[in-house]
DNA sequence: GGATTGTATTCGAATATCCGAATACAACAA
DNA sequence: TTGTTGTATTCGGATATTCGAATACAATCC
């Protein structure tokens, strides 16, 4: 992954990143919904759901269809959406890992690299010389 | 989802929201690396990168193991940091929906909504009658 | 002991985000 | 046309994030 594309990641990250946004998100998955609907679901007024939904409108996570005063919101990438939920709700277990396991990892990554271009010294190695 | 999971679940998101982190975590991808590594591969100074590791340690993304001076990064939650990577790396089509299309899932959903309780009549629906 | 290397933390200024208040605007009803 | 409803935008202050500079700290070497 390059950093451009870090970039765009981190951009699209973020306008995930709020609880509101994650809570309209949540609402959306369920089904389309218009401003007002969503000010009844969630804890928050009728500006600041416009603003995060304006962010989420700019990040292109949401559309809208207008239906007379109203605006029906709609997520126009669900499975993005979806998958997202679905992973920031998922609770991966924390693991711990021993400076011999990590040792290890690093020499294999070493002899790997080695395959293809010249090792490397780190400048404590080069230091030990 | 509840607003606790909402807020619980935007902070491991702004964890991951900035180019530069998400740059280090697709690193500690490939191996355990120590901060001079990753000086080496990223557009960023040391205090920085140490700056963006406590942030991704805070949010137990990363660990480290010491080795000597240095402090091994690794991923402590590798399978999550993976599919997140997988997930704003994968590029979905945007969809854009009709009227037509948002007013059946409305109604679709109000629909099963109404099985369990009496509808929730809009603004505009009560001043009608 | 001092010097060096690898890393972390603190500080401060620049920048960005957030949210309420007020206001604007668009669709519709009367 | 005037009023009302649904929504968006603008403004401003509070808060948070970002990053460089400086400094602190810990391990190792001499």
């Amino acid at each position: 992954m390059e950093f451009q594309d870090s970039q765009a990641a981190a951009e699209l990250l973020k306008a995930f990143s709020h609880a509101t946004r994650l809570s309209i998100l949540v609402e959306l998955v369920a089904g389309p919904k218009c401003v007002t609907d969503m000010e009844e679901l969630l804890p928050a007024r009728q500006a600041n759901i416009s603003q995060h939904l304006a962010v989420l409108r700019n990040a292109k996570l949401v559309d809208y269809a207008q239906d007379g005063a109203m605006r029906c919101y709609y997520l126009c990438r669900p499975n993005l959406v979806k998958d997202m939920l679905a992973l920031v709700g998922r609770n991966d277990p924390v693991m711990k890992r021993t400076p011999v396991e990590i040792q290890a990892d690093k020499e294999r990554l070493a002899r790997a690299l080695a395959k293809n271009s010249a090792p490397k010294a780190s400048r404590r190695e080069v230091a030990k010389r």
